[in-house]
This record gives structure tokens, sequence and C-alpha cells, in this order.
DNA sequence: GTTTATGCAAAGGCTTTGCATTTCA
DNA sequence: TGAAATGCAAAGCCTTTGCATAAAC
């Protein structure tokens, strides 16, 4: 799928989504989302603002704090917190699932997959009864380039 | 293993943790260690504070956080991240591993425990060249009494 | 024309920081 | 005695809220 057809996908989910929840279609909503998907890896609201400040789209963070809220409540975003109080985002549409192995020398984020992750959920779910709509899985430690520049010093 | 054995039990660890690091050994270290072991589940600094205000050791906020770090360091506590900025503690010491389910609709957190996501650790940790200290598994979704009522209404 | 969304600035909540005072080693 | 920890209050950071203005429907 190349990335005008991604956009046209979720401009339209969106669309239906608000259309469903009787929610206004408002330029500022699908801009954003548009610049959502324009962005590569993880991003926060501030390097949202920054780069929508600096094109035709001029919205408040306001708007964008709440227009993320609606696109998490329809799985166009996913939200993680690595560290610290802030969220970062990630679109979710047409990307393959996957976790997160984090660096806490030197910050860095990674990304692994591993399909055993679903058994465990499908597990959790009957063993509960709870009705699982994500996970969030982190593994904290040292990376390798990390590890050897400490071993050294 | 008895309360008072795995109090003596953690108080040795922070003690030796305190004298490796060349960390004075104060008062207030010991009785906030001492108060994080005698809460049950999960709590937060603000609890914390709350309960040990009421008792004979009164310690700032500053210095409460100040000696979580260090507990988190020594791995005698763990922090968590449930939702929102605001970080939640749990004793790690004695207890056996385990990951959170948490309930998005009634805000509830409950625990579980799989092998399989140790299997998934090692994996990583092998493809990656990780060194890995510890993990967070969450599953969000909606408990089966909060998706009961949800059907009903 | 209503009602909902936006934008701005102010307020909030948790956490960190600065600095004077105290205390451990 | 000197370096480090404590306590308090102020500042910081991200996020939410209130309210006047603008714009969907």
């Amino acid at each position: 799928m190349v990335m005008t057809e991604i956009q046209d996908n979720v401009q339209r989910i969106f669309k239906e989504y608000l259309e469903r929840k009787g929610h206004r279609k408002t330029p500022e909503r699908f801009a954003i989302l548009s610049e959502v998907y324009a962005q590569e890896g993880h991003f926060d609201i501030e390097r949202l603002y920054g780069r929508m400040k600096s094109k035709k789209y001029r919205v408040s963070r306001a708007t964008l704090y709440n227009t993320m809220d609606l696109l998490l409540e329809c799985d166009l975003v996913r939200r993680h917190r690595f560290t610290g109080a802030q969220s970062w985002f990630e679109k979710a549409h047409a990307y393959r699932q996957h976790d997160h192995v984090i660096c806490d020398a030197c910050g860095e984020v990674f990304e692994f997959c591993d399909p055993r992750i679903q058994q465990i959920r499908n597990s959790v779910s009957e063993a509960m009864g709870f009705r699982i709509h994500h996970h969030t899985l982190h593994f904290h430690g040292t990376c390798a380039t990390c590890s050897a520049k400490l071993q050294r010093s």
C-alpha cells in the first residue's frame, strides 16, 4: 500500500468514526490526522505542534490533545509512556503489531515482534473474562553499545 | 518467610547497597523502606507521605522521591505507570514476578503470572544484544463486571 | 440559529530543583 | 569539619480546563 492510499484510508476511517459518534468534521481534525500519518516512528505533542506550525495549519495545543484522544479512541494512533510523564504517539493503522525495548542508559527505543505475546493475551483474556483492547510490553535494560561503554569505564 | 524476616532482609540489602555506593545511612531512608514494605499492593507517593506523617516519621516529599529512586536502583521496589503521569510503586523483594491487567472502564488493576514472558525476554535479549533488567507488560481492556454493565446499557 | 469545536491563557497535578539547615561519617 | 542529605517552597513540565470566539450542521 502506498502512502496516499494509507492516507485516504485513515481519513475515511476517521470520517466514519466522527459521523458515527456525532462529532463534527472540522478541518483541524483532518489536518492533524494527516500530519500524524506523515510522521515516522514516535512523536510527542510538541513535535506535532512544531511541524504543523511551520505549515499552513496552525492548531492550538488544546486541539491537538483533544484530537489525539479521538484518534486513540478509534485506534488510529497508539499512545506510549516510555519514561516520565510525557506521552509519545505512533500511527496505528497498516503497521504490524510490535513491542518496545528501551535502553535506560541512552534512552533509545527499539522495536521487536514476537507472536507469543498474542498467546499470552488470549490466555489472560480467557482466564480473567477480560475483553482486551491492546497491550504494552516494554523491556528495560542496557543496549549493546551502552553495555560496551560501561564495561570500558 | 514471615513479615519481620522480610523486613530484616530488605533492610540488610538496602544497607549493603548504600555502603557499596558510598551513600549515607540516614534514619529517614530506613524508615521509608520499612513503610514501603508495610504496604499492601500498589501505592503512590502521596499515600506513603500520608502514612508516615501519621506515624513518628515525618519526611518531606522530596526525600520520599529521592529515596524511591535509590530503592528502584537496588531493585527493592518496582515503579509502574498505569495511566496518566503519576507513579505507582510496589515492593519487589520476595514477591514473585507478575504482570498487570488494567480495566480502562473502572481503573482497577489485576495481576497475572505467565512464564512465557520469560521466554520472550530471553529471545529479545539474545537477538538484540540487550541486557534486560526488567519489563512491563500491561493488558488494557474491560473487566468482566464492566463488560456486563456496558452490555446492559 | 444552535450547538459544538477552537484558541488562548490560566490553572492543575505530579515531580524536580535550589538553597539554607541539619546530620552523617 | 566537610560533604551529603533533609525540608521547604518555588519552579517546571506536560496536560487539562474555562471561557470567549468561531465555525459546523
